[in-house]
DNA sequence: GTAAAAATGCTAAAAATTTAGCATAAATTA
DNA sequence: TAATTTATGCTAAATTTTTAGCATTTTTAC
């Protein structure tokens, strides 16, 4: 659980996250780039902090500015984003999310190719059934 | 885009239409309870008749009450969820999305198999590369 | 047919979020 | 070294969100 996307933070909360996890780490001036509707410096500074606070950020000083970065690692996150975006859309099946994302992608073979070995050491490797 | 789970809407606002997603069709009731720590009933009213002038559900008169449901389709909702989905977190690869939801689910081999038959006729059906 | 139950309409207060602004410190530059 | 720029610390106002409550209507039960 503790997914960012679903519950707890606000809605600029949720901007601000999904920025810092796209670009990895962040300046103030960075997330400011990229936020819709962009309020001030000074809102976003204290946005940041309070997403500190919350514990889903931590920053370093570079220089003499501020670098923040996510807590939970990029691919975690992620995952849980994932299993909730399936679990609401898509009756919690992974064949119909991955069904979805390759019919909608456009794919080239190779790309096809390297999904079908990814199935075939799947198979392999876990004999569940 | 006009995805809701990127943008716009509060995370109360969000909380209700990931459970109008998930049910299809809901009354007050139903959200109610599945609402994690449940407002009042007058609340959730509130909340659903802002969704309903947003833009985002409709309703109808079911006998004495009202029955909601969402103004954009499942799988156009899910689409774009996912789409922000795999941009945030996967660097917009399908290929590391697809993977991270295989390597989650523990498929039997069965599903897997259907997987591979997907593949090979997104292979057959687009003759992009 | 009257009372109780279960729904909505509407309004406004309470709480949380979002925002800006001033003070201050450090680095740059002229 | 003084002025300017670029950063943060802190505080409080403005706005949005969230909530509850009362009035009203419709159905159900006696």
């Amino acid at each position: 659980m503790e997914d960012y996307r679903n519950i707890k933070l606000s809605r600029r909360e949720r901007q601000i996250m999904d920025i810092v996890y796209q670009r990895g780490r962040v300046s103030v001036a960075d997330v400011l780039e990229d936020l819709p509707d962009p309020p001030s410096y000074s809102t976003v500074r204290a946005l940041l902090r309070i997403l500190e606070e919350k514990g889903y950020l931590t920053h370093e000083k570079k220089g003499r500015r501020y670098i923040y970065r996510p807590m939970q690692p990029r691919h975690l996150a992620g995952r849980s984003a994932l299993k909730q975006i399936f679990q609401t859309f898509f009756d919690k099946s992974i064949e119909k999310t991955v069904m979805t994302l390759i019919s909608d992608a456009d794919l080239s073979d190779e790309e096809l190719d390297r999904l079908s070995q990814l199935i075939e050491q799947a198979k392999k490797g876990d004999p569940s059934s």
